[in-house]
DNA sequence: GTCTATATCCTGATAGAC
DNA sequence: GTCTATCAGGATATAGAC
């Protein structure tokens, strides 16, 4: 065995970054191994498959992020008083958001693919991202329902797919809104993004649940 | 000249349905022509390019959309009370929303095209978003901002962008929530999604400022 | 484990007959 | 306006030498 991990890893990065920028379609095994600077035939050999290479990709760094949000999410639970709202929305979002913190675990590069995964309604990446939710979504729901007793779990469910949105939307774009705003957004402020997302996320969960017939239309 | 609009039409409802459910890159043109029922060549002979069937495709319908959000804001603004902040979220998430009702503006396959569209970060349709933007954006911002004096213009700008990201999330995904909630929550119950969707949104961009130094990192 | 070479198929786009 | 035929190149994947 020549160097096992460094081609390996060289594709890995390479998939991570071209599938960010340009979808699982969108980036060809023969631009992924370039960039790599690895020979095609490596990537196969490797990961048997395009479709291997990007769960590959996704597993590869996936695992400390939902880490992380259990952790923050047992600490809250540590504390006697019942979980802060606030407290459980950090524990989801912020550990994505930080990513593009964390040059070690694909920074912003893998925050994006990750947004990318949550907003594509394919299905191959539906399947991935349903895998994932089984860990996460079932562990969160839960805490959310603790610290609004009084919201009816379809609300709930309902709600939690929003959050999802708002997360999977801010992770994904990381260029257009500063953009727009001419550079009054910063999305390199990620404590800054993470406070303001918690607020208005937090307020969202809370809103009071809107009555029926309001326009009298049923 | 032979049936001059029925092919024309046959290919952009193929391409519509295909972009909507593979994305730019995941359908060929092949495929598009194949569903259409007509030749590969007819495509290149009407639209040119692949790339200009998929802005055909888009501003075929996008116009109507933004037309029924402007004209449904125009309409708050003839009362003489300040608009309501729920009515102004309402006339930017409705007229898109329900277009999983109405079957002759593309129906729930256009509207996940158009979540596609505002999810997606790359460059070929970001540009497509920043050209919609220039017509809603610019409108929406000052009713926003009347409706939320106190509000600071960046976080106003960051509070649309959560905004946009719970409406393309939900029109992306029409059931991937269904599948997880195991039924509970329909995605064919417009109505309510569109008075879930405005009371969330609506608390959340009541929120209060959250002050910057809570935790003392910085 | 890495390479070259290649198999097989699909891609977007075009030329030219009808 | 629609067709067939085809171009030139890119796609994933594999076979086999080293």
């Amino acid at each position: 065995m020549k160097a096992p991990d460094k081609t390996r890893k060289a594709i890995l990065d390479a998939a991570e970054l071209l599938f960010a920028e340009r979808g699982y379609e969108g980036a060809s095994l023969r631009q992924i191994t370039s960039t790599a600077g690895v020979n095609i035939a490596a990537a196969n050999y490797h990961f048997g498959s395009k479709e291997e290479l990007l769960r590959a990709t996704l597993t590869r760094r996936i695992g400390p992020v939902n880490e992380e949000r259990l952790e923050m999410l047992a600490e809250l639970g540590e504390r006697r008083s019942a979980p802060k709202l606030e407290g459980i929305l950090e524990a989801l979002v912020a550990p994505a958001l930080r990513l593009s913190r964390d040059q070690k675990r694909g920074g912003r590069v893998f925050m994006k693919l990750l947004g990318r995964i949550f907003a594509d309604p394919g299905e191959r990446l539906q399947a991935l991202f349903l895998e994932q939710f089984d860990q996460i979504g079932g562990r969160f729901m839960p805490a959310f329902q603790r610290a609004l007793p009084k919201l009816p779990p379809v609300e709930l469910m309902w709600r939690m797919h929003f959050v999802i949105g708002v997360m999977a939307h801010t992770m994904a774009d990381t260029q257009k809104l500063k953009h727009i705003s001419r550079g009054a957004c910063d999305p390199d402020d990620t404590e800054g993004i993470v406070r303001r997302m918690v607020a208005f996320l937090a307020a969202g969960m809370r809103a009071p649940v809107a009555p029926e017939g309001k326009g009298g239309v049923k």
